[in-house]
DNA sequence: CCTACCGATCGGTAGG
DNA sequence: CCTACCGATCGGTAGG
């Protein structure tokens, strides 16, 4: 159970990858930034990776957003629908607020590889988006207009425009526009923007 | 009212730059691949912009998605608050549908400048947010759980939530999870996830 | 694992 | 004298 030295280089590279692809993107990150950020030569790289587009690989096997978001999922309890909305869209914001540096990735895959892995991903995960769907149906006033993968697509989409826009506001300071979002999204995700009128 | 020769080329070199940007990046597009596009040799590009990243700044404050929603939203008339949400977000849906390079231009600029013009932009553009919010305002039964910003900014990261998901999933074939999803989409921003219980 | 170096290509500019 | 543009090449850097 030792850890070799080798396998702490090659963690370093993906780590520091990471940090870098995450922050400019794939093409404008050099393969002598990754060296020089995780300790090692440039042509050392080699001895880990063939090629910058593999380390770029390796990081989205590992860390894609589909493959982090949905375990998480997978463990949330909860006794009613609004207290399950509630913990999962926490804990999906949580995981995101966490690790910017998922979605940046996803972009990125999205944009410099066309999203063929995030397709591919897509396609693996079908079964666990149905996993996710049953979890909503066991609550009996879930909305029945939609179906299962409707239902799930429509949730985690809104969910990630809200953790990107929250990225994107965090740095500009309008703090009405991010006080109490969060809150303010689960309601509209529970009962929309419409006020009932009884 | 003629239009130079120097315009022409101009234009030319915006567009294809555009196209070029929007499907592989800021820094993996290089000036040959503009120049071959807009039918210009490389040098003659320099008499237009001084760098690729003018070009880039030239494109951003043109065609940025926050420049070209926030106008088409203030066209849209509607009686009532659903028949404004609807015809809002067929508007917004509709947009990039035609022009999904905005959506990657945008994700270009987070990823690849940091995001500091969608910032700018945002900052600029505020008191037309709040003209939107008015919109919704002017409608009864909207809901009075969130003040003006908020509202606006939940409405639109839910909607480009969504076309980003629409982005990704139209290649891969799962009829089932983009079939009525715009529809579903405004039911629940309308009425959300809960069925009404009475 | 490093130093030195390759074929090629990068963004940008020279003179005419 | 101006504009728009060319062929050739600059100093540096890319992935390997």
């Amino acid at each position: 159970m030792t850890i070799s030295k080798a396998e702490i280089t090659n963690q370093a590279i993906l780590e520091e990858a990471l940090s870098l692809f995450s922050t400019q993107g794939f093409a404008a990150t050099t393969m002598r930034q990754i060296a020089a950020k995780a300790g090692v030569s440039l042509g050392s790289i080699y001895n880990h990776f063939s090629s910058k587009e593999e380390i770029f690989l390796a990081i989205i096997k590992a860390k894609h957003p589909f493959l982090t978001m949905l375990p998480a999922l997978g463990e949330v309890e909860a006794s009613d629908l609004r207290s399950f909305v509630t913990a999962a869209t926490k804990k999906v914001i949580e995981i995101y607020e966490e690790h910017p540096e998922y979605v940046n990735l996803f972009m990125i895959e999205v944009i410099e590889f066309k999203g063929v892995h995030a397709q591919l991903l897509l396609q693996k995960l079908i079964p666990d988006l149905e996993g996710f769907a049953n979890r909503f149906r066991s609550y009996p006033d879930v909305t029945d207009e939609m179906n299962d993968l409707l239902l799930v697509r429509t949730y985690i989409s809104i969910v990630f425009g809200y953790v990107l826009s929250t990225m994107l506001l965090n740095d500009i300071q309008v703090k009405t526009i991010t006080d109490h979002s969060m809150e303010a999204l689960i309601e509209v995700i529970l009962h929309g923007i419409q006020r009932k009128t009884e």
